[in-house]
DNA sequence: GCCCAGGTGAAGC
DNA sequence: GCTTCACATGGG
């Protein structure tokens, strides 16, 4: 019997779980991860970890860059890069916004803000339980419901990571009953939780097929469900599918719309609504997000 | 205690 | 069409 080698061979081999994403404009990772479209970021010392599909991830500015750090090795990272969308042109989204006093401020205020490109059920999923709910506490519902829900990824021994899961899927979730739902703090948004998985599970919604349907049909569809009104409908369509003049109107982008663009008046909703459908150009749903995180962090 | 939160559906006019 | 209200829960 031969022993072991004495001399081991050296790893040599690239880092699979590190990529280096160079970029030519801003990308502030604290405000595109942290504010209010994706919830399952988290700040931790190494930097924002989250999780992508399967992946854990954990994600670091890098001169103009960013740094990716998975915690297995990956043989490619199309889904990281989807994700972040870092190969849009952002400035030429930023040359097509209005040249008005509040879009200046806004910009002003934050410059790298950029929408993802979320896994539809994930993001509809998540825009249900949003209702009604300040954004921490849609945070701790969906980390709820992943911790009780979601397949469980392991973590490597490396700093940054902890055990976690992956989102649940509409099938795991399809087979859960109300009242496990609400143990999660979601209240009456359970049954139409429940609904939503068990249309996509059964194959009455077909996310897949919406995101090449027409942007007005995709948001009918969505519509259907009990729970999605208009406003979660705009924001699957521009979180998940990019349909990028979707302009989502919460309480926040109305108040923003109010005060910034028409203060001092009583504006009804429908004029605000054709505003907020006409003046924002070709990427209206863009403009809307930098709105949304300007009002909110900006005391008047 | 009170008000509000990345809303929606139902009931009432 | 528009307005009002309940809905479940927790942060500030």
């Amino acid at each position: 019997m031969p022993g072991a080698p004495l001399i081991r061979p050296t790893q040599i081999q690239p880092h699979p779980t590190v990529l280096r994403i160079p970029l030519e404009s801003d990308y502030d990772l604290e405000a595109t991860l942290n504010s209010g479209q994706a919830f399952r970021w988290r700040l931790t010392e190494q930097g924002w970890t989250g999780v992508i599909g399967h992946h854990s991830v954990c994600l670091r500015p890098d001169g103009r860059g960013i740094q990716a750090r998975t915690a297995h090795p990956v043989s490619e990272w199309g889904w990281l890069t989807d994700y972040l969308q870092t190969d849009l042109n952002f400035d030429e989204v930023l040359r097509t916004f209005p040249d008005d006093a509040p879009m200046r401020a806004a910009l002003a205020w934050c410059r790298g803000l950029r929408l993802l490109r979320q896994d539809p059920w994930e993001c509809l999923a998540s825009f249900i339980l949003s209702s009604t709910k300040q954004i921490v506490q849609i945070r701790q519902i969906v980390e709820s419901l992943c911790r009780h829900y979601g397949e469980p990824l392991s973590a490597p021994d490396v700093p940054g990571f902890a055990p976690t899961h992956a989102f649940p899927s509409p099938a795991r979730l399809a087979c859960a009953d109300e009242a496990g739902l609400r143990s999660c703090r979601m209240g009456f948004r359970a049954p139409y939780l429940l609904a939503a998985a068990q249309s996509v599970a059964a194959g009455q919604l077909d996310l897949a097929r919406l995101g090449a349907s027409p942007p007005d049909d995709a948001r009918a569809e969505l519509m259907r469900l009990p729970g999605v009104g208009p406003k979660i409908a705009d924001c699957v369509l521009l979180f998940a599918y990019g349909f990028q003049t979707s302009f989502p109107l919460d309480v926040w982008v109305l108040r923003a719309l109010r005060r910034l663009y028409f203060p001092g008046r009583r504006i009804n909703l429908t004029l605000l609504r054709g505003f907020a459908a006409t003046h924002f150009g070709p990427y209206a749903g863009y403009a809307q997000q930098y709105l949304f995180h300007y009002i909110r962090n900006v005391k008047d």
